[in-house]
DNA sequence: CTGAAAGCGCTAACAA
DNA sequence: TTGTTAGCGCTTTCAG
């Protein structure tokens, strides 16, 4: 491994002056930084990365932290900032929490015992507080979800409107029996998407029954079983809102081997815009979240503030409209 | 940040012991172990690890080239990787080619320059011999596709068996104009998969007429655009056997848009088994490969390697059996 | 404009 | 069983 003393020694200059040199040190002389850097050249010579670290310049890797890297919406975030980080020459670090906090709070510790330039992560249910205290330390925006103990910095969607716009779809279309099928409030997003559904009914001034089905949003079976719940009530839903993929999955799963009918026998919006939706059924009408051009907005923030270091840690909210994409998985609820 | 100092000093021990202590050291006490991990979990200490790595201890990271992350292939191996490493302490970093070997010797030398402990990767279809001549300074384990030249530690999926199978199935349907499509001989694993419909066609004994799509496997447009040119042909195939996810992906969209009745005007076998693949149609007939279970074993065998510091670069390959998934899509060839 | 020297936090050889 | 000490390669004062 070639180092800056050996460089210094072929030059026969002070070590100094080659590190100088290299960080292009305004009090270097051109002449002696060309030849400096021809030398580097020759030899081969790569800084290390551990040392300069040493010296508190952080490193140019960034921690994403994600509950599961296979869920759609991760990969698309994690190949968006990735693709994005690059071009600055930042390199992405994957971190998998499965939700768990305590797995969360040890990759936060992974990552600042590597010294990263900083951390983009979408926060479990409800973070440790030696986790809040680690970010701290270290330039970080949350995503999609947002804990207010974890600071200001937050790039999400707008649930609310979301769901808001999904059931204001089935309610135009005449249903006056509507469930909706979601995260429990324990997730800001849960509690925002809740809020979309009830904020719908609300605003369609008619007289509604509604009904809610409140689970873990990762999970499948969750939309199996609400599935199963809702018709098998005495006087079931015309019409299902489901805030959040997976549940989604699950629930047109179940309907396909329960065999109903969509969108005759009972109307469906999903959530996420998966990759099969159009395939299943009749087409299936979902709201679909921008989430990839949502990174793409984090990553250019946040390297923006890696760059201006003076604004670290300044308030900054963005929030990103959601997309009702019409297919024919809703229509008018049955006589 | 506390150090091992700050440590040494609150315990009124020398520096070195407290590392010692940390390092579990066979020379320490146990007493004395017990009394620093109290210590050092009391003050929140974290071990800085850019000190270490200029110790020569190479860094907890491991590189995980894959071509893009949304490739469901690829989201999988990510995260079976993630959880295996995390059982040994170790952090993914992940770094995406495009199936650019620019790119990928870019992400090569930040590796190597942060200190990796290793990298996995799926190479790209030539890598630069300067990429190559990084590797060898690195344990580093190739996935699915095997490139000579990068060494021969390599976790893979017989891919000229998936092919076989795939396309045994519909000649043992009776299908006698079979089209395959999929990728270019470039890559190994599109070699292997052509071979393996060849070796199918071959095997069957009977007069078959065989047509060939060959193009860029990550290509959804070209699926569509193969699909097409088969059906133009005045004698148009009875079955389709597809070599990979994103021709799949295309096909099957291009089958819909054209209004095809599957399986009763056509068959199609696809390849992998990405969600939704059992809603569209009557279902499509797909091979299976077990890339988490791949990812797995190829996870252990690294960690291993990383333990067994004697063995790195011990030639050694793993190859899985793909599946055929057997649903609706393809059936005897229209009378 | 350049050089000398002092560490950053940790590990390991050498002492005790 | 523990302490002392000398660096790893780089940046950064402080002196020329």
């Amino acid at each position: 491994m070639v180092t800056i003393k050996d460089l210094a020694a072929v030059l026969k200059v002070s070590p100094s002056t080659v590190g100088r040199a290299l960080a292009g040190d305004r009090r270097i002389s051109d002449e002696m930084k060309l030849k400096v850097q021809h030398a580097a050249e020759e030899a081969g010579y790569v800084a290390n990365r551990a040392a300069r670290m040493m010296r508190g310049v952080s490193s140019n890797l960034v921690g994403l932290i994600v509950p599961d890297i296979r869920n759609s919406f991760y990969s698309t975030i994690a190949h968006a900032l990735s693709r994005c980080l690059l071009s600055a020459n930042y390199q992405l670090t994957l971190c998998e929490t499965d939700d768990d906090r305590t797995l969360e709070l040890r990759h936060i510790r992974e990552l600042t015992s590597v010294n990263v330039a900083g951390i983009i992560l979408v926060p479990s249910a409800k973070p440790l507080p030696e986790a809040a205290r680690l970010l701290k330390m270290t330039p970080h925006i949350q995503l999609l979800r947002k804990q207010a103990s974890l600071g200001e910095q937050w790039f999400g969607i707008d649930d609310t409107k979301a769901i808001f716009e999904a059931a204001r779809h089935v309610l135009e279309l005449g249903h006056r029996r509507v469930a909706y099928i979601g995260g429990t409030g324990e997730l800001p997003t849960g509690m925002a998407r809740i809020q979309g559904f009830r904020d719908a009914v609300a605003a369609s001034g008619a007289e509604v029954e509604q009904m809610e089905e409140l689970g873990a949003p990762s999970s499948t079976e969750f939309g199996r079983e609400a599935v199963r719940r809702l018709l098998e009530r005495k006087r079931p839903p015309t019409a299902l809102v489901v805030g959040a993929v997976q549940n989604t999955l699950g629930a047109i799963d179940e309907l396909n081997r329960l065999g109903i009918q969509v969108p005759s026998q009972l109307s469906i919006v999903g959530f996420g815009d998966e990759l099969g939706y159009r395939w299943w059924g009749p087409g299936l009408t979902t709201v679909r979240l921008p989430v990839s051009e949502l990174a793409t907005a984090c990553g250019l923030w946040f390297l923006h503030q890696l760059q201006n270091k003076s604004q670290i840690g300044l308030p900054y909210s963005s929030i990103s409209p959601p997309d009702l994409i019409v297919r024919n998985s809703a229509g008018p609820p049955p006589a």
